[in-house]
DNA sequence: TATTGTTATACTCTATAACTATA
DNA sequence: TATAGTTATAGAGTATAACAATA
């Protein structure tokens, strides 16, 4: 067993190492390819959640696993720089709903773009079989049947 | 093309959401483990690192994608904290060694326990075929042949 | 002059706790 | 009272730029 995180060959990996250096390889495309754009990783999530929905700042909460006081600084933060914006629920007074604005799709338009030519090349040198196989087992383990 | 970070359906994944959200799942896990030791992620990073080297403070930039000004507050708070401690290097009077001390390696060691189960839990539902096949093929993506 | 590392400063991300407004 | 959200505050993590000490 191996398990130092980091610098052991692939044929001494474990699974749970095989699966962390993935972790972390992919990350960080993935935050290159978002700070292409001047987006953490965290921001370009939030406009991934958007594009199909506006949420209430609890449900953002909830989807995002944070704290509804983080969530506020995370769409101030997006608002400001006019991705984002917030809407007063008809319903319910206290309630807000966030919208992803046309310059938000843009910006998440251009990032997923360069997520997927960034993650693209990370599964480069696999066979068409492989990348089939990867891509099964990684929906699996991201969602048992 | 689905590409929505979030909350497809895993027939609906291409690849690279796969990835990603395989990424997202084990960085969370991780994250878990570490936090019951009150470690960050990067803190668990660096005792792992450390667990085999003494590295300068560059090598630790370098391995980690850091800067160097980022690195001196990392080891600072672990070296607060009693996890790791700084050595003159006796050939170089600007270079500084970093090493894990006796209390570091105790928590890294209690944080990689976590970890190994927590991410092991995460691929319990496959067999052993798939696992194997999980293995080689992540290990493949992070450190092509 | 170049290199190693720290310090000063600033911003994002995150949490906890206290608060406001509405239900 | 309970809920949705914001604000105040604090700390980790990160970067850039300026600095100190050594090579």
């Amino acid at each position: 067993m191996s398990t130092t995180m980091l610098g052991d060959r692939p044929e001494d990996l474990t699974l749970v190492d095989a699966l962390v250096q993935l972790s972390f390889t992919v990350h960080a495309a993935l935050a290159a390819a978002a700070a292409e754009q001047d987006l953490s990783v965290t921001q370009l999530r939030l406009l991934g959640i958007l594009r199909d929905r506006q949420p209430l700042m609890l449900d953002l909460a909830r989807v995002l696993g944070l704290e509804k006081s983080s969530v506020s600084g995370l769409v101030d933060r997006a608002a400001k720089r006019g991705l984002v914006e917030r809407v007063d629920a008809t319903h319910d007074g206290r309630a807000v709903h966030v919208r992803i604005t046309a310059e938000g799709r843009r910006v998440g338009r251009r990032a997923q773009r360069r997520v997927n030519a960034e993650v693209e090349q990370l599964a480069a040198g696999l066979g068409e079989q492989d990348r089939a196989e990867l891509r099964r087992l990684a929906a699996e383990v991201v969602a048992p049947a």
